[in-house]
DNA sequence: CTGTTAGCGCATTCAA
DNA sequence: TTGAATGCGCTAACAG
């Protein structure tokens, strides 16, 4: 708690009142940063020209002779030569970053997917520079303005939040684009598409399988895409069986605030179990829009003396790394995240290596895959 | 599955086998992408020199007319211009970009710093640029070297692995560096150090006023300073209360590998339980190292029978944002991810622009905060 | 206040 | 196979 005014960028932030710091050893004099050596320093050293060395270092492929070649790795070696990669970017037009924009870190899904991305590209020689939005259009457009300016012209946009203009804008710019679950298409860009039907179909079948006729769906506002085509799969699939579902049987949460923690679909699950008590109907299971949701309605429940699965059965989708450590370990089905986020690099990266400057549009499907666990249990009538 | 041999990056991935993909509009001509505009078109369209259009376009405060400032400004949107920041980083040698290398983004723990370390650099216009290193030293030391090669000259790492010497030649380089939850100190670096040894009081504490007496301490291999902290404060407290706590009531799994989804402390939560159910004591309570871990605990601990705290009470350390999502929600000792995070960064930018060679040492150090939820019971013995 | 000039570090023509 | 020369887009002296 010393020499705080010292401290010359803005204190204010409460949580900063309560940090005890030091300052150690103000006087350490920092030795002399040498700016870091060049090219021209190697050539200089190997007794070469600028470009002989260029060549041998950028790996280029272009014919120097065994010896030259010798000197200048030496050299470069010797004088711990870093290539400036601002510099080769600026002079060759071609970055070797991918761009990826994430709704919020907080949710493991997109972790997922940004491991999926980070396999392929790294197996490339790609980096990946993370950004999270926040869910906030504004920061999405401020990132992707960030990527024009750093001249990165490669980005994945997981859940992207609107058809900004500036994206197009990106596109324009010679940037290419994936799209994961994406509330649109755009043309000259990679997407994915996942089989919301299908997966909601597997969903139905085990509860049905396992005796439930009762059955409710609980779910975020329907302002995704993708949460309509779950509720469509829930509703078709249901009623293919001969069990009446009508709007009674549907809750949905009002709330679309994102907490401050980036969780929000654990407080909506709370909240679902509001909306839920109000109901007099005698549900034995409910269908959840996804894991984290199913999260909040567990607990929820329990506070209210229900317990999963004794009294009610659960089930819903993502399969989140987080779905296998709750108690009841989550029954739900898997939407493939790492698949998607490995699936939409490698294409992003092929289209990138194509030179020509016909522009594919893919479309990726993907499947649900149902996992059996402990959150729904058989009840026989 | 169609035209696969035609993709033309490596599809032997074993996930990418299920994927269905379809080519949409293979024959969509990309509108010619134009270079974008630089400084120079601007200049030429305002009818001013580079440099003028320079000053204003780059919010240098140079004094400049505002008719000639009016003009590029119209100039500059009727071109749509997006300054290059690789050109001016090359040229100025001042980048506004913050490294972040974390362990892995599986553990929300780390998700939190990074909230942190986001909210200050974006308050001043930073960029922060994310690598995991997914705890490999290798990793670790090519992160590094990226950022080298960037320029990028701010670098925050959290749980650091090792003393690499690639880090020296960082800070040789005139790299700023801050360590957070660092094994060890280093010159001219920002560390933080947390009291884990108050921390572990706390839990203690409460606990005994809770009527526990026969306390076990179950953690992950000792490998990290932390992890030795909590357990010499919990050992340290336990005793100051006349309690008899020896080896017997430490459990250490054996297993220090990282999982494939990286949230290998929950296996080893449940590794745990299997080690501590072969001691034949009867504990009413245990220490968890972390929540990751607790979580694993409780799991396996409900699979034999036993819960949660109505057997045996729980508490451990982090406050995770699942914490309060699992059943019991987790009593637990915060340690102030967010804070770390902010604090660092701030002072991290406070040492950038101060341009003076004198290199600050500054260490922050932090306290646990009790958290009481349901994971612990009052017992009358 | 404005413009001219130089050069950050590199890859890439072109000529030898 | 090598080297000299050019310029990617920008900022910062310097001179007016």
């Amino acid at each position: 708690m010393i020499n705080i005014e010292k401290f010359s960028f803005e204190l204010t932030l409460p949580f900063l009142n309560d940090i005890v710091w030091t300052v150690l050893s103000v006087e350490a004099e920092m030795k002399k940063t040498d700016r870091a050596s060049t090219l021209k320093n190697v050539a200089a050293m190997a007794g070469v020209s600028l470009s002989t060395a260029s060549r041998v270092l950028s790996n280029s492929g272009y014919p120097v002779s065994d010896l030259l070649k010798g000197r200048i790795l030496e050299a470069a070696d010797k004088l711990n030569y870093t290539p400036n990669i601002l510099a080769r970017t600026l002079r060759s037009n071609t970055s070797h970053i991918i761009g990826v924009i994430v709704p919020t870190l907080q949710n493991p899904f997109f972790n997922q997917v940004i491991l999926g991305i980070e396999s392929i590209a790294n197996k490339h020689d790609y980096e990946i520079m993370i950004f999270s939005s926040h869910r906030n259009i504004e920061q999405e457009r401020k990132h992707i303005n960030s990527l024009i300016q750093n001249r990165v012209m490669a980005l994945i946009i997981i859940s992207i939040d609107t058809e900004s203009t500036t994206l197009k804008k990106y596109i324009d710019y010679g940037g290419k684009v994936a799209l994961i679950e994406s509330n649109f298409r755009l043309n000259h860009t990679i997407i994915t598409e996942t089989d919301y039907l299908g997966a909601a179909q597997l969903a139905v079948d085990y509860l049905i399988e396992k005796g439930h006729r009762k059955i409710a769906f609980l779910t975020a506002p329907l302002t995704k895409t993708y949460r309509r085509s779950i509720l469509v799969g829930v509703e078709e699939a249901i009623k293919e069986y001969g069990i009446p579902f009508t709007e009674k049987d549907i809750f949905i949460a009002t709330n679309e605030t994102e907490s401050e923690t980036g969780v929000y679909e654990f407080f909506l699950g709370r909240q679902l179990v509001d909306l839920f008590f109000q109901s007099k109907a005698n549900y034995t299971a409910i269908i959840a829009i996804n894991d984290l949701t199913a999260f909040g309605i567990i607990q929820a429940l329990n506070q209210r003396g229900v317990s999963v699965p004794q009294d009610i059965s659960l089930i819903s989708f993502d399969n989140i790394i987080y779905s296998e450590m709750v108690s009841p370990a989550l029954t739900t089905v898997e939407l493939p995240s790492r698949s998607m986020g490995a699936s939409v690099c490698s294409m992003l990266l092929d289209s990138i290596s194509n030179t020509n400057d016909k522009l594919t549009d893919v479309i990726f499907r993907f499947e649900g895959r149902f996992v059996e666990r402990e959150s729904v249990r058989k009840i026989s009538r």
